[in-house]
DNA sequence: CAGTGGTTTGAATCCCATC
DNA sequence: AGATGGGATTCAAACCACT
């Protein structure tokens, strides 16, 4: 996994690349990127003519073998870039990519294959959107964005509790609102957009923020103007772009008036699987709890009896607080934390609050 | 185009035909069906049981038609039964199709290397969606619909007004709102589901709106539960259903109790939108409210400070806008909104006012 | 009958550290 | 690397029992 595998390759760090994104990403050391988001051209024409073998046009020739050749010539465009990201993607990492319809089934598809795993597809739902001038269609109001892990088993970072804050305390859906970038955020030269496809910087900072820590490094294959480049650095995490045109570099520009968050307003919420596991026989050692001592069921209509190597009994079985939670109920699981209660000032409560207590005592 | 074309064959007409789709719909003439909704098995590829918080049991989806062993046999399902339903379609007829991430993109790519012309994605958002138990992704709170013509040049039944009148007289966009079947509306039998997977007649009737006339004739080629026959004959279209599952042909009863409408009654009623929801997040996200922004109460007596996802933090605590506001007052709840106050031009003022502001910004 | 509070349920690729 | 077991995890809507 290290340097030597890729033959002295080198992670370059918040640098934005002028060059092929395949060639470019061939350069990087393997396994080395936390995140990748990907925003590809989705032109077939031009795909077409970076991948015909000969430069004939082939219009009026026949339609539909046009059309089968420049998805065919697409969907190798895909799959080289998508499988050039893979190699330098980190087993627990993950890539996402935006589209629409026009060539997002392509990308779907070639990420199954390839061994992505999909996790969400997310749609982007754009406030403002551009009208179907003609009234031939639905107006067109959302991107696709896909978000896969490197395989079924691999494990990747989800900051649930930081998407749940977003979202008022539930859970963030697959659907979100979002203006799209415009006003002072959209760059302009001489009043001409400068990118035709600015991504919102705010998209850029949810993705980021819901699928990497601080410090990851979060790579774009396809810069354009630098969106993804702006949110990593804003939210303090390393960044590597690569861009074709060198026009785009002018992303760099960009870059320089961003501003790191300071670290408390990075700090995320974190839930109570970040917090440390304390066996419940700690309690006991500890001295929180003697053996002996009787927990009850909220209703009172189970006893248990602490034992002092941290298993309890209750009727004849005895095991962890929660196999026996489990046991007494007729269920498949059971956090024996909240179901089994102390008697304390003549009331019931959960031994969750002495876990609490005895997290105190470890932390000082 | 005539009956001659295809020796002889008959087109049936409001007809549930128990059997394989792809050898039914060979038997059907070609170019006589305008308007295909296909809602075809989502190869869903479930490893594990899943249990809810509350140790209940989901009860997903296991029947074998949703089981393929590998995505090229799924390809190749999907191909056979596309073509096939390509050969039935007229000409200036169109094709939907829904599915999940799970399946949308491999159907997709195998529609358009058929040569159907997608003309929009259309996404259901649920209002209702089946959250995610274990915390460990995006609530998939959406399903995707692919509307494709025969062609690129190929003409089709798209009404714009009808449209357009159902969206408070706004063009209707490709995002579509609506609850999932629960209810009356859900089809039981001795309190069990009759199908795992029944869609509600709402959205079938926006589809047949959207892209058929009255009195064209709408094929579904799975047809399970029969809610595209359902909408079909009320909106006074005919169809033809394809089921392969005999338990399934069970809608035939259903359809005996679902009247047309008469002309009149197809006017459109028209739904105030509720005002939208802004999560508190959202204002970090657009830059109206910058992370390490101070907030305090009326009187000035707590300050907190806002993070980068929409949590605050407030004297070592931290969570919602509501949960901190609730804290330092030591109550049950608090109204964040109306509670918490930005510094401006020297005063306080609540960031409800910031709100308001949101909601300005996403309507436009 | 209206309101309240508890229960059920939905196309779901749903854990992870340790041994 | 597979098995073990601790223990974390849910939202909207319909329905039902009860006051």
């Amino acid at each position: 996994m290290g340097v030597g595998d890729d033959g002295g390759l080198r992670l370059p760090r918040n640098k934005i690349i002028v060059g092929d994104c395949i060639e470019e990403l061939d350069k990087l050391p393997a396994k080395s990127i936390d995140l990748i988001f990907a925003d590809p051209p989705y032109n077939l024409q031009l795909a077409n003519e970076l991948y015909r073998p000969n430069n004939s046009r082939v219009d009026g020739v026949d339609d539909d073998w046009d059309k089968f050749s420049s998805f065919e010539s697409y969907d190798r465009f895909t799959r080289d870039w998508l499988a050039a990201c893979r190699r330098v993607l980190k087993p627990n990492g993950s890539l996402w990519v935006i589209g629409s319809y026009h060539n997002i089934f392509r990308v779907g598809t070639a990420l199954q294959d390839l061994g992505f795993w999909v996790l969400n597809d997310v749609i982007w739902r754009k406030t403002n959107p551009m009208p179907n001038f003609r009234g031939r269609r639905f107006t067109n109001a959302h991107e696709t964005m896909i978000w896969a892990s490197t395989g079924q088993k691999a494990r990747y970072t989800f900051n649930y509790e930081s998407m749940k804050a977003l979202n008022e305390d539930l859970q963030m859906r697959s659907d979100w609102l979002l203006p799209i970038c415009s006003g002072g955020e959209r760059l302009r030269q001489d009043g001409r957009k400068t990118h035709p496809t600015q991504k919102p910087e705010a998209l850029l900072q949810r993705v980021i923020l819901a699928a990497s820590h601080v410090g990851d490094v979060v790579l774009d294959p396809f810069m354009g103007s630098g969106t993804t480049a702006v949110a990593a650095k804003r939210l303090g995490r390393a960044f590597v772009g690569i861009e074709r045109e060198s026009a785009y570099a002018s992303a760099r520009e960009r870059l320089k008036s961003i501003v790191t968050l300071d670290p408390a307003s990075l700090q995320v919420s974190k839930g109570k699987r970040a917090e440390t596991r304390v066996p419940f026989g700690a309690l006991v050692e500890m001295g929180l709890l003697s053996p002996g001592t009787a927990l009850y069921d909220p209703a009172a209509r189970h006893e248990a009896k602490v034992r002092a190597d941290g298993s309890i009994a209750c009727a004849g079985a005895q095991g962890s607080i929660h196999k026996i939670g489990a046991h007494v109920q007729g269920a498949m699981a059971c956090n024996g934390w909240t179901f089994w209660h102390y008697e304390a000032d003549g009331a019931l409560k959960p031994i969750d609050a002495l876990r609490v207590e005895a997290r105190q005592k470890l932390a000082s």
